[in-house]
DNA sequence: CAACCAAGAGACCAATCGGTCTTAATTCAT
DNA sequence: ATGAATTAAGACCGATTGGTCTCTTGGTTG
């Protein structure tokens, strides 16, 4: 069974995605809950901290989603596509609900407003980067990917191309720029970082 | 001489755009703008109309900015070269003050929240990619491009790469995700666009 | 010079914000 | 079974929100 407290969180974390920080108030969070400001205080201090906790249990689904779809597969050329993959998924994640990722909102939301979030999106969108350079890095050390990739460059291009595209997408009501994004990313994975 | 009206437009879009919609108040264009409540709601009979001229203005700026970098060069080549540099200027434009590119700003904190606010974001970007389109069209069109670009998909891979790419820049306080994006577009443009 | 008019100050408003605190009810441990 | 502790309700708080309205002021025009 799931505490109050997680249904606080999980709710919050939804609302904070979908609508952004400054634009979701506790009356919000109390809708979604049912409950009534006594019951959500009696778990947290302030809103900010329902929103760090919000924030942590996203990017704990971000990265749970990442494993689960890498676990499926074997091959570092595999396991890079299941990476573009997971990103595609999170257009119509039921969980999202549309929302985009969450870890890319927060940055959005939070960079000159909220220093404390910012530094968590931060650090998540720098954990992004990092799993796709160890994922590049298990390529080239398995002979699978060439040894003249430049690591960093093609991570960072890779999430800020799949990053932009799902808020492209979002905006245009289609998944057509997220899916232009997912198709080229492959094109040049398999052109430019596996060996032939 | 810039009037009461202009000044309230220029001061706000510069606020709308490094804070948000939702976390910029009427107080806070009270005190960039040095005018009392009154002052504000003679020329605008809401926030909303505000921020819809606030929007209105940006945009405008983008696409002056563009405009403006494109017409220096001549030909196709150095006129998409231009649009990249156009995108890498936004990151610090002294007039966005490290806010990033407006247009994507304000997609991203209107899609779920201000529907009027998001359509304008969503013509805006639309805009973006068609004014990219266009340069492409040109440049197979002169015979300097392979005419075997698809249009369509380059121009939404380099908006939705440069676009991902300021945000990440904005957030980890460098210019380091930009610069990659935008090499790796020369270099993808070179390789794969131009005629050789 | 007088009349007028647009511009802006700032008091005022209801609604909502995030947050506190008391109180009632429920659960838990003894 | 009883006492203690946890839980949530909801009245209440000051601050702030977007917005209205009245009044003063300074310039323009006849």
């Amino acid at each position: 069974m799931e505490t109050t407290k997680e249904k606080i969180v999980k709710k919050s974390a939804e609302l904070f995605n979908t609508y952004g920080y400054h634009a979701c108030s506790l009356s919000h969070i109390m809708e979604a809950t049912g409950l009534k400001k006594g019951g959500i205080y009696n778990h947290f201090k302030n809103k900010d901290e329902i929103a760090i906790e919000a924030f942590n249990y996203n990017y704990d689904r971000v990265r749970a989603r990442f494993k689960e779809r890498l676990g499926r597969v074997n091959t570092p050329t595999e396991k890079l596509v299941a990476v573009i993959d997971a990103f595609v998924s999170f257009i119509d994640d039921p969980i999202v609900q549309g929302g985009g990722c969450p870890i890319f909102n927060t940055a959005m939301d939070a960079t000159n407003t909220h220093p404390m979030l910012k530094e968590k999106a931060k650090a998540g969108i720098e954990g992004l980067k990092k799993y796709v350079e160890w994922k590049l890095m298990e390529g080239i050390e398995a002979g699978e990917f060439s040894d003249r990739v430049e690591v960093k460059k093609v991570a960072s291009l890779m999430v800020a191309t799949l990053e932009g595209a799902i808020v492209m997408s979002r905006v245009e009501d289609n998944n057509d720029c997220l899916m232009m994004a997912s198709d080229y990313l492959k094109e040049y994975l398999f052109k430019n970082i596996i060996k032939h």
